[in-house]
Formats: structure tokens, C-alpha cells, sequence
RNA sequence: GGGCGAAUAGCUCAGUUGGUUAGAGCGCCUGCCUUACACGCAGGAUGUCGGGGGUUCGAGUCCCUCUUCGCCCACCA
């Protein structure tokens, strides 16, 4: 005796029971052996999470993210592949060590003060304590990874798959030493990428300084310059060769303002004539531009600011910085330039001016420019491959514009610097001995002396680029640089789910590591999800105070109505709109639906009661209702809707996706509203009503009922429990017949059967109840009392099903199923069929004569004119002849459909309006 | 500056290679506490498919153009 469920689903308490019993009865672990690439018999399907920071809280977008992941896993998991999904963190080399600095400077120390050993002590302590507190998260919100393989970037093994990523590529040339101007963040004290120094729209003005001739004629250039600041590190004055106005100038010297040294007016193609006043100034230190033009010219590259962004005569820059701004924050020498330029006449105006700014991706610091020797990776020949899978089809990106953004940018590739002046992260595996002073020593294990003159080494001061070790995650999660079983067995991984902005830094960049390392993709499929957005379309983010906290929803409506919300709510590539004022109404639709299933779970437990309930298969199909083979019916247009949504899991035809394939699936959205509209719409509003009295009764077809009813709702939960597994699970468990041990999070997923004949016929029962309804509710029939309605049906086969399922019909009306082809005289009240074929009629009394008049002849008036439209095209011989045989067809069977329900509209038009 | 995308109901979005009377969720209006469910049931309203032009028997769908938004990239100091 199953007992009795409880009257709301209480989330709280069986979501955390059912979570502890799928990781007790170890569902979520995948099986190496038992991939086909290993000799077993599932195909695998991977997804490797994007690893959250070490230190990251849940937020909305990994709320999003996981769900979207969850859903693909469990889906494939139920589909009987061998499914994998890699969890685990990222060290994330500058975003950790800023939040253990500021733990640190709260204690009123620094970094400094500890020195690097016992910071990273500090670090590893904090991340020990507290991190991965996000993959407790992620369970709560129902993620089924397999936690055995939890993976850091920072651990041992994945360690040792960036020594030889950087080791190789360093043997091959395709990392190198570089002396050029990077991004600095002068508050991290940190170089960063291209990609992590990030544009920002700033407002600021535009210094236009004159130079004067340093012959003393009397001359002078102006340049106009954003940054004022780096004009003692000027080496000179650049014009474009073409320019006219300062042709005779070239070739001449003019004195440096504040610093009085002299520099020359020099041409080059870079300087654009028409910008400002078309001359440039020079500071190959302190612009990356300007570097390349002092190379071309071979001038000097003086350092006038320093790490933390201070005038300061730095290198190559005796004389260069006066006194009065030696130490000046470079903000501060920009506001006191500007005035000594004033006061010295060599200001000439400003401009109030709007450019794009760079700053620290980590902590919005302004980026200082700055000339420095770093470790770059060559990206050209990493790119090539990248390039061209996406290009061949080896990998599809999802939404689709997403792939010409990945073109462009792989493109236009820029090397990569890699070293960072951090403390947490990878040290970079280079050794110089100082007392051979030969070339770089570069390791993949430590090295304490010197292999040639076995003197003292010292390791190279700097770490790796977080992302350095990001682009392994696919393969070094699996086990690389080792020839693991699970490399051999998972890897080329199937689909990764993350957000566009890591389009760059992450997904191109393992994709590359993939070809080059191991020859091979890394995945097929790039789905890029939305984001989650405020009702102003703003960003949710925690320094706008906008967010909605997940485990706040959670616990509020759980896991399934949060899961459920999300992956309804987002379109492919669209965006996610929540309002964090009102998240009752937010999270409404998941809520409802979750309560919806259960109260169906409730009926249906309540109702089919504790006796055997035979497997639909050993029903014999003619005790089959027209309403079961309608639900079936509509059972498997639901499983195919909802696997064509999903669509195909890797490409059907190899390594490389069809034409046709090539943007199926996927549409979550989509899958959950196909999925939903069955349960709901057509299972709860229909099918449950209809098949209530035959549970109720005692005859044999009470069986048949049970059996269609139990069977449509095990695959409805079967196809709803990658969205919702929490409640479906519950809500499985509990069927009759269920084994113990058994679990629907590794129960098949639904296959749809062969199309069942009768199963339209039901369409005509529920059109008529539809069409009562109508009426009653247009009458204001109070609910209990029934009314007495002649439905006619046009045809024998109609009239048939009418009588057969008056049981549906009887709970709203008295009904006589009549063969004339018209109203009877004296009855009013009508509704159309959806096949137009068929009317419903009340008898006189209830009826408002003159309404019924009226609203005949407006349909009359509609009909008629959508009938001439018909007639006319398909009066037209271009219609008939070009368009489609069976369009054509479908036009000629409305036209005989439409010709009679004119004549039946005319007909009662007649008796309703009189004469 | 270069490239890409979007504009369909009050809101968020579907709408497959052009082909019935353009759909869904949420919201809104009306009536119902019908013994699974008021987080529900039943019924209902709402669109010159951004403007203009073109191709076609036929355009939300294809082409051109204008307008408005959004995204990505970029060294205009």
C-alpha cells in the first residue's frame, strides 16, 4: 500500500533526500569501460563544466548555465549513453589572490609583508576553507555530476598538464620571451591579456600642447594627447609623410615641454592627418603604437611611470621627470601637467573628449601601458586548426552568429601574454643561472642546480595566466598529459555550455589546445546560453544589487520550479528576464507547473488504487478507447517534438555536422513547452477528465484506464525529469509496479510508436465539449445545471463518436446526438466544431434571440469572405500549377468544408433572423 | 571605423525550405472554492508582423532602402 501523497510537494525536505539517494546509489558516476571507443557498448557523452572561480558564490548565470547542462546530461544519461559531466573549480590566479589581499590589508599587512611563501600558505589556507563551497551549491540545484572526478586547476595532475603544455610549446618555439608594451594593471601589479584588459566608453579630454622648434625660429608643432602624463617620456613628434603642413619641419628638433630636452619631428605612415591637429607624440614606453614607431625610427624607449602608476624616472629616462611631479600619482601629474602647460603657455586647449578606455577586467583600474619583458605564445599556427573546424563543421557554435564573431577574432589573432606578476597561480617553469647566464632553462620537473655548471639556479618570478590552465580543462580533467583511460574513453568531450564573453578567452583557446596537443576537437558543440537580466535588460550583477540569489529561490519555490523557470523562459542564444522585486511572479511558471505535476501525481495515485496495473502492452488493442489511442497519440507527438527539440546529440554521420544538422537541437525552450503542453493541456485538461469516471467504475475497461493512465504519465516523467528530476523522481518512485533500487534518472527515455488510427476521433468529442462550454459560458449557465443541447454531427462516423463519448459531453449537458444536418426549428444557441462540420445547439429558452441573429450573421458575413478569397486563388491557374500538389489539395478540401458550413450558417441564419 | 544580429499581442519570445483564419508563456478581463490542483478550472480580449519600395499566383518569411535598438572587434593619439 503506497500512502497517500501529501497535498503540496514538500521541496525542501525530498529534494535533499532525493539527492542524497541518487549519490548513494551512485548514478552520477561514469563508467570508462563502458564506452564504445574503449570496447564497451554506450556511447559516451561528455560535457566538462566551465569551472567556476574557486572562490565564487552561486550566481544567476551559473544558476542558468548548470541547469542548460544538467538538462543535456541527464537527457543523454536516460538515453542510455555513457554520460559524463566533469565537474570542478578554477584556481583563477588574479580573482583569488585579490580577495585574499583584501583579507590581508583588513589586517592592516600586505602581501609584501609576508613574503610569497607565506602568502600562498595564506591563499591555499582560504581556498581550503572556503572554497568550492559552489559545487555544494550546484547540488542543490540538482547538477548531476559525477563528483568522483571533481577536478582543480590548481591540483597536482592538472599542474603537471600546464608544465608540459608550456614546456612543449616552448620547445617548438611557440613560446617566447617578448619586450613590449602589455596592459598593466598598477593596482594588481599584474600584466594582463588583450582580452583582459577590456574597452570602457570614458569621457575625458583631449590636451592639445605645442612643441616649439628647438632652433629658436620661433616655430612649433601642437599634438594633441589623451594622457598628458607620458610626455616626459616622449622621443618625438610623428606626422604623416604626406602631410603638407609640416613637411619642412621633419628632420627638426623641438624642445619637450616641462622637460626642455630636444626630440625630432619624424614621419610615419601610422600618424592620421586628419585626426586632432595631425601630429603625434612619441612615447614608445607607454603606447603600444608608439613602441612600434620608436622600433621603426630606432629611438629610445624611456620608462617615465612605474608599476604602481607614479611618474618616475623608471629606465632610460635620466632628466626626464622634474622634480615637481617625481612621485606623482599619474591622475594627479595629469591634472598638474595640464597646469604647468598652462602656466608656461604651451597649452593650447582642451577638448572634452569620448574614447574607449581600458581597464582591469578584475578590478576596474584604469590600464597603464607599459614596456615590459613578458612570455607570450605564438598564436598563429594554434589558430590555423581552430580556424578551420569551425569552418569544415567539425564544430558548431550555437546561435549561429556566434561563429563569424569566433572567425573574426581567430583572424586577427594576437599573441598571447601569458606571464603574470602574481604570486598564486603556476609558476612559470623557466630557470636561469646566473652564473652561465645561457639560455633559459624550461622544465617540466624543478630544477635546484644547474645542468651545465651545476651553480645555483633561480626560478622566472612570474605565473601563468589563469586561462593557461583553462584551455587544458577538456583534456588535463581527463586525465592528459597520461594516456588515461578516460582520455581514450571521453575525450573528444561532446557539447560545452558556457556564456559568450568567454568566447575568447576560454572556449577558442581550448579548442586550439585540443588540435594542437592532442590533434583532436575538444568538442562538436559550442552552445552559448543568455544572460540573466534585470526588467531594465541590465545585467544582473552583485554591484548593481540587481541579482536574484538561487539558493534564495530554492528555498522559496525549489530546486525544479528554479530549473524550470530558467530553461522555459530562454530561447536559443536569447536572454533571460527575471525581476529580482518580484520573484513570486518570476518564478511563477516553475512553481505552478511543479504543483500542477504533482496534483496530477496525486489523482492519479489517489485514483488508480493498490491492484496489479497491466503493462500497456498486454492490453489488446481494441479495448483501446478512442481516448487512450488520442492520448497515446498525442504521448508520442510529444516524445518526437520534444527529441527534435533537443535534436541530435552529436552528428549523425562522424566527425563533422551536415548542412542540415548543423543548427538542430538544442532548443530547450522548446523541448520544455512540448513536454509541458502534453501533461498539462492534453494528459491533465483532457485525458484525466475523460478517463475519470472509467477509473471510478468497476467494469473490465476500468483496467484499460489504469493501464493508459499510469503508462502516459510514467513517460510524461520520464520526459519532464531532466528539467524537473526532483518532483518527477518523487513522483516515479511511487508508481505501481515500481521495483525498489530502480531509479527514473536512469530510466530509458521514451521512444514514440506507430501513429494510432482512431486517435482524431477524439477530436470531435472534445470539440464539442469545448463548444458547450462556450455556450454556458456566454449564457452564464450557473456550473451545476445542466442544460439539454442537440449536437449535431454531419456524417455517420461523427454522430458515432458523439454517442460513444457522451460520458464527457454528460457533465455539462443533457445531450441528443441528432443526424439532421440543420438546427432544429426553435433552438438557437450555437458553436462550430473545429472540423466546421458539426454544431451544437441549446435548446430555446436560454437563448437571446437577437444575439444569436447577430452573431450567426457576422460568421455568415466572415465565412463568406474568406470563401470568395479561396475560390479566387484557387480560381487562379499560377496557384494551381505551381504551388504544391498537396497544398493545393488542402485548399480544395476547405473549399468543399467551407461550402457547407456556409450552407448551414445560411440555413440557421434563417431560422434565428426570420424571414 | 569595421563586422554581425534584431525589430511579431502590454512583457519575453516561437513562427522550419514563401502556402489554411499569425502562435505560446506571463500579464489582463469575466465566471467558478466542480471531492488531484485557486500555485487551480472554464471562457474571453489584444497584432496595418518597425516605415517605405520590390520579386511572386501568394510575403511575417526573399531582395532593396530608411528608422530604431543590441552585440563583437579595432591603435585615431
Amino acid at each position: 500500500m503506497t500512502e497517500p501523497l501529501a497535498p503540496q510537494f514538500d521541496f525542501a525536505t525530498v529534494e535533499r533526500e532525493i539527492y542524497t539517494r541518487w549519490l548513494d546509489a551512485d548514478l552520477f558516476t561514469a563508467r570508462a569501460p563502458n564506452s564504445m571507443r574503449v570496447g564497451g557498448s554506450r556511447e559516451p557523452f561528455t560535457i566538462v563544466i566551465p569551472p567556476p572561480n574557486v572562490t565564487a558564490v552561486l550566481h544567476m548565470g551559473h544558476g542558468l548555465n548548470n541547469a542548460v547542462q544538467d538538462v543535456l546530461v541527464r537527457w543523454r544519461r536516460m538515453a542510455q549513453d555513457e554520460a559524463l559531466w566533469v565537474p570542478g573549480t578554477d584556481h583563477a590566479g588574479i580573482a583569488t589572490q585579490n580577495v585574499v589581499e583584501r583579507i590581508i590589508a583588513k589586517e592592516g599587512s600586505s602581501r609584501f609583508d609576508l613574503g610569497r611563501a607565506a602568502f600562498l600558505e595564506r591563499v591555499t589556507e582560504f581556498v581550503a576553507e572556503t572554497g568550492g563551497v559552489i559545487l555544494e551549491q550546484l547540488r542543490a540545484i540538482g547538477s548531476s555530476c559525477d563528483w568522483s572526478r571533481t577536478a582543480y586547476t590548481f591540483s597536482p595532475q592538472l599542474s603537471r598538464a600546464v608544465r608540459e603544455a608550456f614546456v612543449r610549446l616552448y620547445e617548438e618555439g611557440l613560446v617566447y620571451r617578448g619586450h613590449r608594451v602589455i596592459h598593466w594593471c598598477p593596482r594588481c601589479l599584474t600584466s594582463l591579456s588583450d582580452e583582459e584588459a577590456e574597452p570602457r566608453e570614458t569621457h575625458g579630454k583631449l590636451y592639445y600642447v605645442s612643441y616649439a622648434a628647438a632652433n629658436g625660429s620661433g616655430r612649433s608643432i601642437t599634438v594633441a594627447t589623451t594622457r598628458p602624463e607620458t610626455i616626459p617620456g616622449d622621443v618625438a613628434v610623428a606626422v604623416n609623410p604626406d602631410d603638407d603642413r609640416y613637411r619642412d619641419l621633419v628632420g627638426t628638433m623641438v624642445t619637450l615641454p616641462l622637460v626642455g630636452i630636444e626630440i625630432p619631428v619624424i614621419a610615419d605612415d601610422y600618424v592620421d592627418a586628419s585626426f586632432g591637429t595631425g601630429a603625434l607624440k612619441i612615447t614608445p614606453a607607454h603606447d603600444a603604437n608608439d613602441f612600434e614607431v620608436g622600433r621603426r625610427h630606432t629611438l629610445p624607449a624611456p620608462v617615465v611611470i612605474d608599476e604602481v602608476g607614479a611618474l618616475r624616472e623608471v629606465a632610460d629616462a635620466e632628466g626626464r621627470v622634474p622634480d615637481a611631479l617625481e612621485g606623482l600619482d599619474r591622475f594627479e601629474a595629469r591634472e598638474r601637467i595640464a597646469e604647468m602647460l598652462r602656466d608656461s603657455g604651451a597649452l593650447v586647449k582642451t577638448e572634452v573628449h569620448q574614447n574607449n578606455v581600458r581597464h582591469c577586467y578584475r578590478c576596474e583600474t584604469v590600464i597603464e601601458p607599459r614596456l615590459s619583458d613578458q612570455w607570450f605564445v605564438k598564436m598563429e599556427t594554434l589558430a590555423a586548426p581552430a580556424l578551420a573546424a569551425v569552418r569544415d563543421r567539425s564544430i558548431r557554435i550555437l546561435p549561429e552568429r556566434w561563429e563569424a564573431v569566433y572567425i573574426n577574432w581567430l583572424e586577427n589573432i594576437r599573441d598571447w601574454n601569458i606571464s603574470r606578476q602574481l604570486w598564486w597561480g603556476h609558476r612559470i617553469p623557466v630557470w636561469y643561472c646566473d652564473a652561465c647566464g645561457g639560455e633559459p632553462i624550461v622544465s617540466r620537473d624543478d630544477v635546484s642546480v644547474c645542468p651545465t655548471c651545476d651553480g645555483a639556479v633561480r626560478q622566472d618570478e612570474d605565473v601563468l595566466d589563469t586561462w593557461f590552465s583553462s584551455w587544458l580543462w577538456p583534456l588535463s580533467t581527463l586525465g592528459w598529459p597520461d594516456e588515461s583511460t578516460d582520455l581514450e574513453a571521453f575525450y573528444p568531450t561532446d557539447m560545452l555550455v558556457t556564456a559568450p564573453e568567454i568566447l575568447f578567452f576560454w572556449v577558442a583557446r581550448m579548442i586550439m589546445a585540443g588540435y594542437h596537443f592532442v590533434g583532436r576537437a575538444p568538442f562538436h558543440t559550442v552552445y552559448l546560453t543568455g544572460t540573466v537580466r534585470d526588467m531594465q535588460h541590465r545585467k544582473m550583477s552583485k554591484s548593481l544589487g540587481n541579482g536574484i540569489d538561487p539558493l534564495d529561490v530554492v528555498e522559496r519555490y525549489g530546486a525544479d520550479a528554479l530549473r524550470y523557470t530558467v530553461i522555459a523562459g530562454m530561447g536559443l542564444g536569447t536572454d533571460v528576464m527575471l525581476d529580482p522585486e518580484n520573484l513570486d511572479q518570476s518564478f511563477a511558471a516553475g512553481r505552478n507547473f511543479v504543483t500542477k505535476l504533482w496534483n496530477i501525481g496525486r489523482f492519479l495515485l489517489l485514483n488508480v488504487g493498490d491492484g496489479d496495473v497491466k503493462s500497456l502492452a498486454d492490453i489488446p488493442a481494441e479495448r483501446l478507447t478512442r481516448a487512450d489511442e488520442w492520448i497515446l497519440g498525442r504521448l508520442d507527438a510529444a516524445i518526437r517534438e520534444a527529441g527534435a527539440s533537443l535534436g541530435p546529440a552529436r552528428p549523425s554521420a562522424g566527425a563533422r555536422w551536415s548542412e542540415r544538422e548543423l543548427t538542430q537541437g538544442l532548443r530547450l525552450s522548446e523541448y520544455v513547452e512540448s513536454a509541458r503542453r502534453f501533461v498539462w493541456n492534453e494528459m491533465a485538461d483532457w485525458y484525466v477528465e475523460a478517463a475519470k469516471n472509467r477509473v471510478a467504475s468497476s467494469g473490465p475497461d476500468r483496467d484499460v484506464a489504469r493501464a493508459v493512465l499510469v503508462h502516459v504519465f510514467d513517460q510524461a516523467l520520464r520526459l519532464l525529469h531532466p528539467v524537473v528530476p526532483f518532483v518527477t523522481e518523487a513522483l516515479w518512485q511511487r508508481l505501481p509496479g515500481r521495483a525498489s533500487g530502480e531509479y527514473l534518472a536512469r530510466a530509458a527515455w521514451p521512444d514514440a510508436g506507430a501513429p494510432r488510427a482512431r486517435a482524431s476521433q477524439f477530436e470531435i468529442a472534445r470539440a464539442a465539449v469545448s463548444a458547450i462550454r462556450q455556450i454556458r459560458a456566454e449564457y452564464n449557465v450557473t456550473p451545476g445545471k445542466l442544460v439539454d443541447a442537440v449536437v449535431i454531427g454531419r456524417d455517420e462516423r461523427a454522430r458515432t463518436v458523439l454517442g460513444e463519448e457522451s460520458a464527457l459531453i454528460g457533465r455539462l449537458a443533457r445531450a441528443t446526438i441528432a443526424a439532421s444536418a440543420q438546427a432544429p426549428a426553435g433552438a438557437a444557441a450555437h458553436a462550430l466544431l473545429s472540423d466546421g462540420s458539426e454544431v451544437v445547439v441549446l435548446l430555446a429558452g436560454l437563448v437571446d434571440l437577437e444575439k444569436e441573429c447577430a452573431r450567426v450573421s457576422t460568421d455568415l458575413a466572415q465565412l463568406e469572405k474568406q470563401l470568395g478569397a479561396l475560390q479566387q486563388r484557387l480560381a487562379n491557374e499560377s496557384f494551381v500549377s505551381r504551388a504544391k500538389p498537396e497544398i493545393v489539395e488542402a485548399e480544395r478540401t476547405k473549399l468543399g468544408e467551407w461550402t457547407i458550413r456556409r450552407e448551414q450558417l445560411a440555413s440557421k441564419k434563417r431560422t434565428l433572423c426570420g424571414a
